[in-house]
DNA sequence: TGATTTTACTAACGAGCGTTAGCAAGTGTA
DNA sequence: TACACTTGCTAACGCTCGTTAGTAAAATCA
């Protein structure tokens, strides 16, 4: 009852498709019935596999938070200078976020139809995972590696940038996740003006 | 200070109303019987001053698109160098999003909500207007002023700080709306390094 | 083999949805 | 006064929603 693998495949199956479709239409508008004629299923099968609707999104907001932090603990636990920290911390979202594009506009956008208590534990880990982004910043203005008048506005702007990317990545893009991660890097680091003006 | 005036019509009374409960929980999630509880009045009384749910949203997106253009406008008919007119740009576009900040969100993230063909009309009219900002980073990249790879990897870049602003923006908070539009202009511009480098 | 689990079906439930029709009271205008 | 316009009500329409119950074929495993 532990673990077996054909439940896994199609289960993950339904997650699966039921992301596509949360990403395009958002949850609320998007129904069990097309989901399942989505998998050449009727409505009531998914119960076979599933709990409820909430279930799914549920599994994949925290999911995908999950992926988040364990980015962000390996790119700061090498030994580097802070910029460096940041810069493999900058990169390392950007991987959670391209590997699965539609599942982090879910994860970026949906969560809000979680229910109680599960959308107040969401915000929570959002809130600490945030806070873990400020307190690298901080700790690289304090070091004189970075410059900005406040740690929690810059880190907004920071994580607002590379948020916003699933809404215009496309896998078939002619730049790769590791381009993307290394321009984005740059520019938030370095900014616009030439020289650093 | 923020009680309704008696000079606002039902209808706007109705817009504005809608507007907060969208941006709260969504298009799909927001029910006619719950915005006319919110209004103090029955579920069909709605329709002597609508003629349909997707009106509102119809209003609240267009509405905005024309703000932010005519914001773009003024800001870039004033002679300066390119990088005065980019930071105009950015300071009026930040004073849109923070004019309605519950408008912003709807316009943001719920006009997928749209049928067609008033979906691929505000499409049309969001991709004019980035065209518009990458073409003014593109005359900066030119004119040697700005530097970046690329003046659409950038213009994304940047709109996408600016647009994050209203999921954290709070009325009223401790920094202005001027205060903000000011800090996010310089952070995007000379980038979290000191001295630029 | 037989037993059990997995997978999927049909049919239906109660509830809520956006919207409409018809009516009535209040308000401003002539 | 009479008329029109605005505003809001009640009641109901056809429809879709998430979910459940009960059943049964197929796959898995002892």
């Amino acid at each position: 009852m532990t673990s077996p693998a054909p439940t896994r495949s199609r289960k993950a199956q339904i997650d699966h498709t039921a992301t596509a479709l949360f990403r395009a239409q958002g949850f609320a508008a998007t129904s069990m019935r097309e989901l399942a004629t989505a998998l050449g299923l009727e409505a009531g099968s998914l119960y076979s596999h599933i709990k409820s609707k909430e279930e799914i999104l549920h599994r994949v907001c925290f999911g995908l938070a999950q992926e988040f932090f364990a980015g962000f603990e390996q790119a700061t636990s090498q030994a580097a200078s802070i910029g460096g920290q940041l810069r493999q911390a900058i990169e390392a979202h950007v991987r959670v976020l391209t590997r699965d594009v539609a599942a982090s506009a879910v994860f970026l956008h949906e969560w809000r139809h979680l229910s109680e208590p599960a959308r107040s534990e969401f915000l929570a880990l959002r809130e600490r995972y945030e806070a873990q982004f400020r307190a690298l910043v901080q700790r690289g203005l304090d070091a004189g590696e970075l410059a900005a008048p406040d740690a929690a506005f810059a880190t907004l702007t920071l994580l607002a940038s590379l948020n916003w990317l699933p809404t215009w990545y496309r896998p078939d893009g002619k730049l790769s996740p590791d381009d993307i991660a290394h321009r984005l890097a740059d520019q938030l680091i370095n900014g616009l003006s030439p020289m650093g003006e």
